[in-house]
DNA sequence: TTATATGCAAATTGTTTGCAAGTAT
DNA sequence: ATACTTGCAAACAATTTGCATATAA
């Protein structure tokens, strides 16, 4: 049997169904067409890696279909949001990253402040906090980000490393 | 005695005498100087309400100093950004925003998406947990960001009130 | 005196938009 | 046929940078 561990990102294929159905009422109920761009888009978004820059999916799109241009994407991307197959997340550096909604793993980020690099955690007892929170305070809840900065363990040696030397 | 409840977010004297020697430490390791325009945006951060951005901190200045230029203002912000004076936070819309790293007050934000309200809370079982995941991946953590999108009470109210119309 | 700071305007970066030509329905 | 889409380039908005001038040390 396929082991499915909580850091692997790939989308299952009946995940995958759903947002495809997601998209296609949302295209159907707004009247807006299906083009080879767009499928191309949006296939590749779901083949991508977690946090891609919309950069990072036109080479990978282009690398298909040389010719699409930069606001194609952005529009597909903004389409895939609107329609809740796609969060947006705006990290530390000045760039917008997509990921797949995947209600499913509802997991939040824990990110080094010396190499950048992003790990995923999941904390069901801070989810149930949080709906508590938001009950308190009147709100419907709708989606969250919960970010945490820090030094990581290897950037924390590197350092002690560096310090020492002097 | 001077009540100071928990969405009060004018910083004690003994906060800000505390900031005031962090950038001036900061100042001295790196050789900058200080200068009438630094002094000047710095006091008006301090009064500044929370969360505010470039444009609303520079309008305030040139109440006092009109010809203060924009780029003084994000050389300065990022300049209280570097020395722990000041977290940057970039909320929905594409702007920056600024806080006091008020240690104490470490609140985090519900954000309505339809009125774009800004609620803060506190909720020490969180930050006690975030303590956890931390450590169980040898992060040493120095900031978070915890945002939380819904709808408030009151637009909720009024989005129900809309649909009734119908 | 001399290295840092300022204000301005120009440059950069990420994202959005207008439009003529192309295409799904 | 008739909208919707596309790719391009131009437009935008937020932020950064280069440079000549001003100023703190």
């Amino acid at each position: 049997m396929k082991a499915k561990n909580k850091h692997d990102h790939r989308p299952t294929a009946a995940s995958l169904t759903h947002f495809r159905s997601l998209l296609s009422n949302h295209m159907a109920k707004k009247g807006l067409r299906s083009t080879d761009q767009r499928k191309l888009i949006v296939e590749t978004f779901f083949k991508s890696a977690n946090h891609v820059s919309i950069e990072e999916l036109l080479a990978d799109v282009r690398a298909e279909d040389p010719k699409v241009g930069y606001a194609t994407v952005y529009r597909t991307l903004k389409l895939l949001t609107e329609c809740g197959v796609a969060f947006e997340r705006r990290f530390g550096d000045g760039l917008t990253r997509y990921e797949l909604a995947d209600e499913e793993s509802h997991h939040d980020h824990l990110i080094c402040v010396e190499c950048q690099s992003i790990i995923e955690f999941e904390e069901p007892r801070i989810e149930r906090i949080q709906e508590e929170v938001a009950d308190q305070h009147g709100f419907r809840l709708l989606s969250h980000k919960h970010e945490m900065y820090g030094v990581c363990a290897s950037c924390q040696a590197k350092l002690n490393r560096a310090s020492g030397t002097r």
